[in-house]
DNA sequence: ACATCTAGTGAACAACTGTACACATTGAAA
DNA sequence: TTTCAATGTGTACAGTTGTTCACTAGATGT
């Protein structure tokens, strides 16, 4: 009986990254998964793997690439909901929190990245949030805010903004998806210090 | 051959500790490091590993408890050398950097924790944090800083303050140790993100 | 129609893993 | 001095791991 049926190219490929993130959502850590591991979750016989990734931190650089793709999704769905300049913090920080649990597994990954074991992953990780950064910068500047920031001190804070999110990142997952109350902590928690950063970039310099 | 000569007590104990955070400075996961991995790096057979540990989850907590020693030296020498408030960040800073490189293993440790595998170290970790950010909001009251802030603004504060100087954390650590350049750089920004906050909170709820 | 390529299968293997057990040595308590 | 708990060692074993190999069903290009 040996032999594969076709089903749809790149199916198994699929799967297998599926069933890696499914295997860190039950609280694995990515760097403890083993390819044997990986094949069983997703119900394919661990030599498939090798027909699509080179090893395990491989199968971690293309998540990487994946988790680029759902971060692009949030910013653009931030973008449309967040139109004028008043709200602009609470409303961010309810869309990141949105996604953050509707997308768990892919930001688990990414938290347990920052400080994995694959420098690539981490690098990797690490870009997607230099780019995420540029992105807040630019966006602040088309809303005019922030307009006495130099370019670089723009940057900055940028820059922080950015990590205080990700921060909290690990505060939401730490939590069961389901303690709503928790879950807006953290979202108040998280919007009084991107309130605290911008008012102090309000203030830069300028005393 | 068989039989152990009596060492000084807690000699192997220490021995697999070091072991593990010299595994984990060599880059390896703290998550995906097994007992005989372990062992074989203090050079002690395996079965010495239950005599002191129920297994390598358990060996985590204990090194959460040794960190929190570490932080506790950290924070004593940032007390006896900032004495008056002007440069108090800088100093702070500086002295945080020092202690990074000097416990490298350590520091990766707690970075790997963070997002880590066990939910005790995890925890563990988590709980030095909140600690630290309740020294320093104390530390502050006393030197009279921040004094229009309300009990918990402060605290909020400063935990924002601890957050962002453990994300440079991951900073430090992917760089190498000889890079005095990148190191000042690091060193730089983490300066101008306390400052920003620092003054946000100086603003807070006056405007 | 035919050859080729892609993506699947199962069996095999050596290396490594965690853990259990019986035993040895020692310092201190009795 | 005898006893004993603590700490060390060596051997053993069953289960798991990563990886190689030879094989095949179906899609694709000519």
């Amino acid at each position: 009986m040996a032999g594969g049926q076709r089903r749809r190219p790149g199916e198994t490929r699929e799967k297998l990254m599926t069933a890696a993130l499914t295997l860190v959502g039950k609280g694995r850590h990515f760097a403890s998964i083993g390819i044997r591991e990986v094949t069983r979750q997703a119900g394919v016989v661990p030599t498939s793997f090798y027909r699509h990734f080179r090893s395990v931190d491989d199968l971690g650089l293309q998540l990487v690439d994946e988790l680029g793709l759902v971060l692009r999704r949030m910013m653009r769905e931030a973008r449309e909901n967040v139109l004028q300049a008043d709200k602009l913090i609470e409303e961010s920080v309810g869309i990141f929190v949105a996604h953050a649990l509707a997308n768990r597994n892919f930001f688990m990954f990414m938290a347990q990245g920052l400080a994995g074991e694959s420098r690539a992953v981490q690098e990797g990780i690490r870009s997607e949030m230099r780019f995420f950064a540029s992105e807040l910068a630019n966006d602040l500047r088309r809303l005019k805010l922030l307009e006495h920031l130099s370019d670089s001190d723009l940057d900055m804070t940028c820059d922080l903004v950015v990590r205080t999110v990700a921060f909290s990142l690990t505060d939401i997952l730490s939590i069961s998806p389901e303690d709503d109350y928790q879950i807006e902590q953290v979202r108040k928690r998280t919007t009084r210090f991107l309130q605290l950063i911008l008012i102090g970039a309000g203030h830069w310099q300028s005393d």
